[in-house]
Parts: structure tokens; C-alpha cells; sequence
DNA sequence: ATGTATGAAGACAACGTTGTCATTTTTTTT
DNA sequence: AAAAAAAATGACAACGTTGTCTTCATACAT
């Protein structure tokens, strides 16, 4: 690589080509209508060069900039990094770049802020992940404007964008369904965080394997969480203090199952002699606690890359009906779970 | 909020408040000589327009993007969202954008890449964590091409750029005070990855407090560690099977720790009454396995909003004499610490 | 009053691309 | 071989700012 400080234009590769400006431009874009000979004569001259396209330039002048934005109002580290991790990877394939934007949706004017953010850095699209992809203000605001976006697990899979989901009900329901094979009847579920709806698709995927084997769902059962760690501890402190306590607890995600595991250990309950515990996600962590944690392997890098991949290639040629992308989430048996106790 | 899909320029801002398009571009960039009276009134033409600056045109006409590149490679998910949310809320609140880029130092030619990165998007400036922010190939680079940046936690502090740290050696020598302080005298350390200078820091600041009872350094007690969980689990399992085990292991961060905890109780070692395990860095999961760990809080946020802070300012007004930025470490003992067993 | 700094504001040319159209060259058709 | 169609390329004007001069007031010193 030649190190060279002094900006190099298109004009200089133009020169250096013997062509014009534009047909620079249109090598670079890969627009078609070139002849091979005066394509690899200007992409010589790119590579001699060195040449990189000026993105300010590009943005300027183009319809939009190399820009799209993520959006996350999410507080699990690990999930949120495997989402940029799947993001980046499809934008530096693609030759985007991606804008990281952390938000809460209890600030009252977020959809005025996103649609601000949008605007300042002629992004593209954005990348919505839960709970965002789900909030009917921003969605209404987005289509609204006209902005682009793809949906990372939304509940309703309609038509209005592209988005990428995985089978969390059945996920939850084979995970559910390898409790009952051990023995278990007494099953409690901790729901997760209302704003999510992967939340009641893991409660639907549970209540039916319950319902395979013919047991109704027991309300009192399945205890209110909000996917994380404290909200877990207390629903299991709550549940094992019951007259007649379950036998095994399968937390709506790992944070959550956590805190049921520290309950656990609070009140000397041996894991999995005497409960079994379950989450969702199989974050790194799911590897590290003790007992290792049975759990549901979600391809949140994969989903945040398709998700990508659909935005841009909508940025790419618009007006398409959008593509549902669904992918398969894998049940992780580890050693938190066991046979009933008699 | 007026919601205005059409473009509003500085043109229509000009137009509004009857002055010049420079007059206007002025009063955003905060320039002096304007009379109030005229910046009032084109402070209110850009608010009756909800005007907002297209950063490719500003990017294209100044001499640098309102971006900045944070840089890391390190396999840490918490460490590293603590720092975006640090280095974004800075960037927030001076205007700027931050592109997040992840590497990896195992890359031959990440060097170039960096530097494409650089010029490719116009970043203003680069911040570098560890282990980047000590590896001199990639300082030299970026100092022969001129691009500015920030250091966050390098072993040098030399005056070649900003840099914020903290006090590493203190805090490991703190932590390691009580584990002396709790009868423990075979106190083992787990060192962290070579390539991070943070490693050689805290290793000092254990073998100060160990000299200063009068013990010396004994080099079967520090193992090498990669601050991963896996290092971690392996450096315990081969601690605790010499003949003579230490009653207390000083992990030299969390993920490590997490893995001496797990190698315990793989072996059914009660802690603490059996052993004692540190950690450094104070992650959500320091609070949430069991038994909780004792640790160093490291204030990550704080310092990733200082050197953002720092490099912006560098951005604004070159050729200051840098700032050297320490900040403080927390002792933070929970419940993985106890007394040395008799 | 006159000349001189000084502060405000404007005119206009960059900046490096892409989009639109016009032009040239090549290929196909008759 | 001529005409028509198609493909390849080029000329030039956007795009929306900031930077550099210039111009015009205004205040100040003489």
C-alpha cells in the first residue's frame, strides 16, 4: 500500500485512465455499460493509486449516504454486541458503514430523535431490534418519512418492512417439552419484559408443551420478569417460597435464569437436585455459571447480519415486497436441569 | 416538531431571516462577530424550519467529518459497551458521530486497514483501547499520517497524545492488602493477556503488597492468563493441584476469576471458606454469581468519556501540550474473599 | 471633519462525487 | 453499404456546506 497522505480524486484516476470522470464513477459503482478493456484499465489506475472514494462526496452528490443505523434499547452487553458483531459484517461486506445508537424508550421524544438522527446523517435505514422493532410509534413515524428499516424479532410479521426472526415459541416449547421428559409437572415460567414480544412467544411455546401432555397452565406459575438479573431472582424467591414450590424454573432468558440460579444458592437449593433451572439465549455467560446453564441458543449474530443485508439491498433497489426471514434457534442441554426429585 | 420530509437548507434558512447563507453557517458554527441581534434572528428562522446541517456537505466543505472512530479489540462484551456508551455520550453531547470498528490485532495488515478506515470515512480522530492503544506499529502510523487520537489505558503515558488511565498497580495492590489482611499469605495471581499493558500494571501492584509484609514474589503463584474465562478455569485447575495449594487466587479480571470459580466448584471447593477469589473490573456478572465477587471497579464509562472529550477538543484546538487524565479504581469486597482457612 | 482600525455581513469559489443529458463509437438490421 | 439501434463514454450541472476574500458599516483616534 502506498502511503500517501495527498488526497487522490477521482480526477487522478480519470487522468491516469485516459477516461473521463464519470466512467471512474461508474466502474467504481459498478454500474454496467463498460467495456471490460476500459475497466480493467481504470481499475488499474485505482489500485496504482490507491484510490478511495470520498464518502462525504458520495453522500453529497448520491441519494443517500453509506450510512445505516442501529438502533437498541437493550441491556444485555452480550446480545447487543453480537447484534453489532452480525451488523458490521454485512455493512463492511457491503461497503456501508454502520452508526451505533443506544436509546431508551422512556425518553418521550425518542421518535423525534431517531427521525433527527436519521435526517443529520442521511442515514440510510435503520436496523431496529427489540424492543424498538415492536413500538408502533416509530414504526408509524419511519413509514411515515419514508425511512427505510428491517426488523430484528418483531411480533407481527407483516409486510410494512424486511425483518428477521427466529422460532422462539417453538424453542421454548422443546426446551419446555425436555423439562416434562424429566419428570417434571410442577414447571414455573418467568415471563420476560412486556415491551419484548419474544416474551409472549417463549410463554406460548411453553403453555403448549404443557398442554401436549395435558397439563392447564397454573397462574401462579408463571411470575412476571423483566430480562434481567434482579427481576429473575426475585420471581424465583417468590416462587420457591410457595407452599407447594416448582421442581424446575425455566427463566424467559438467561439474566433472568441467573438470578433464579443466585436464589437457588441463597437458599442452599442444589442445582439440579433439587430444581432445575432453564433460560433463553445462551449468552456466554450460560458456559461460565455453575451448574453450566440448559438453555436455547439464538443466532443473534446471523439475524442481525440478514437483517442488514435485507436493508441494504431494499436501499439498493426499492419497492421489493420485503422478505420474512425465519431462523432456527437450538435447544442447549447443559447440566442445570436433571431429573425430578422424588 | 414540524415534520418536513423536504430538505431545508441553509439557502431557506438564509432566505427566512434575510441574511446570507455565510452568515448562517456562522451562527451554527458558533463563530464570532455576529451581532446578537442578528444571530437571534437566525437562531429562530433555523428553529422555524427545524433546520439541521447535512453532515456530507459540512464533511465535503470543511476540513473534517463530525466523526470519530472508536477502535478495540477485546473479547470483553460488558468492557466494551461500557466504553461505547462513555465515548457516545461525549460525542453526543459535542456533536459529533462515533463509528464503532471493532479489529483484530491478529490481522497483518490491520495497520493499512485503520488507515483506510481514517480517510475512507474522514474520521476527525481515532479512540484507542486496549490492547490497541499500546501497540506501536499503529501509534506510528498514525502519527506520521497525522490523524489524532486518544488513548484509553496505555502502559506510556507519554506526551505523543491525550490519554486517560487509572491506577491499575494501586488498586491490585489495595485488593491484594486484603487479602493479606485476611491471614491469606500463599496468594496466587493470574496474569492477563501480554499484549495489554493493564496486566503488568496490576501484577506490580500485587507483588508491591506482597513486599511490603515482607513476602516474596513466588513465580509457581503467577500464572499466565489471557483475561478470558477458559485461561482463567486452566490457570485455577493447575494452581490447585500443586501439593501445596494457595488459600487465595487474585484473577487479574473478571472473565478470569469467573474461571477460578467455576474450577472450584468443579472440585467441590467451598469459597470462601476454602479458598478466596479476586477479580478486577467489576462486570454485571462480578454481582451475580455466586458467591459474589470481590473486585475493582474500574470507572470504563468515565474514562471513555474523558478521552472522547479530550480528542474532540484536541479536533478543535490543535497543538496543545496533551492531557494526562488518571482517574480512580474501587475496591469492591463482596463475598469471594474470606478469612485464610486454619 | 478626516482617516483608520475594527467588527459584521456578503459574494463566490472550492470540496469530490453522482445524475442527466449529449455525444461518440460500435453493433445490428435492412 | 446505408440506416438504425444500441452501447459506451463524456461534459457539465447539481448537491449543501465552509473557507477566502471583499465590502460595507460603525466606532475610534487624530
Amino acid at each position: 500500500m502506498q502511503i500517501n497522505p495527498q488526497k487522490v480524486t477521482i480526477h487522478d484516476v480519470a487522468a491516469k485512465a485516459g477516461v473521463s470522470i464519470k466512467t471512474v464513477s461508474r466502474v467504481v459503482n459498478k454500474e454496467g455499460s463498460i467495456r471490460p478493456e476500459t475497466r480493467d484499465r481504470v481499475t488499474a489506475a485505482i489500485h496504482a493509486l490507491n484510490y478511495i472514494p470520498n464518502l462525504s462526496a458520495r453522500g453529497l452528490a448520491g441519494s443517500h449516504s453509506f450510512l445505516i443505523g442501529l438502533l437498541y434499547d437493550n441491556p444485555s452487553a452480550n446480545y447487543i454486541i453480537d447484534v453489532q458483531g452480525g451488523a458490521l459484517a454485512a455493512c463492511r461486506q457491503e461497503g456501508f458503514d454502520l452508526l451505533i445508537h443506544p436509546c431508551t424508550m422512556a425518553s418521550p421524544r425518542l421518535c423525534e430523535e431517531i427521525l433527527r438522527l436519521v435526517r443529520l446523517n442521511r442515514l440510510g435505514g435503520l436496523i431496529l431490534t427489540p424492543p424498538l422493532s415492536d413500538w408502533p410509534p416509530l414504526l408509524a413515524a419511519l413509514t411515515q418519512q419514508g425511512v427505510p428499516f428491517a426488523r430484528i424479532a418483531p411480533s407481527a410479521h407483516d409486510q410494512s418492512s424486511p425483518c428477521v426472526f427466529c422460532n422462539d415459541q417453538q424453542a421454548a416449547c422443546e426446551l419446555t417439552r425436555h423439562l416434562l421428559s424429566l419428570g417434571h409437572r410442577r414447571i414455573a415460567f418467568i415471563k420476560g419484559h412486556p415491551d419484548h414480544s419474544a416474551s409472549e412467544q417463549r410463554l406460548l411455546g411453553y403453555r403448549k408443551a404443557l398442554a401436549e401432555v395435558g397439563l392447564m397452565a397454573d397462574a401462579s406459575l408463571e411470575v412476571q420478569g423483566y430480562f434481567d438479573f434482579d427481576s429473575g431472582r426475585l420471581a424465583a424467591q417468590q416462587l420457591l417460597a410457595m407452599p407447594l414450590p416448582p421442581t424446575a424454573i425455566f427463566a424467559s432468558n438467561d439474566d433472568m435464569a441467573t438470578g433464579v440460579i443466585f436464589a437457588a444458592h441463597e437458599q442452599g437449593l442444589d442445582i439440579p437436585a433439587k430444581l432445575s433451572v432453564a433460560g433463553f439465549d445462551d449468552t456466554p455467560l450460560a458456559r461460565q455459571i455453575w451448574p453450566t446453564l440448559t438453555t436455547v441458543r439464538q443466532p443473534i449474530h446471523d439475524m442481525a447480519e440478514r437483517a442488514a443485508l435485507l436493508l441494504i439491498e431494499q436501499l439498493r433497489s426499492s419497492r421489493q415486497p420485503w422478505q420474512q426471514h425465519p431462523l432456527q434457534c437450538l435447544v442447549q442441554i447443559r447440566k442445570s436441569t436433571g431429573p425430578v426429585p422424588r
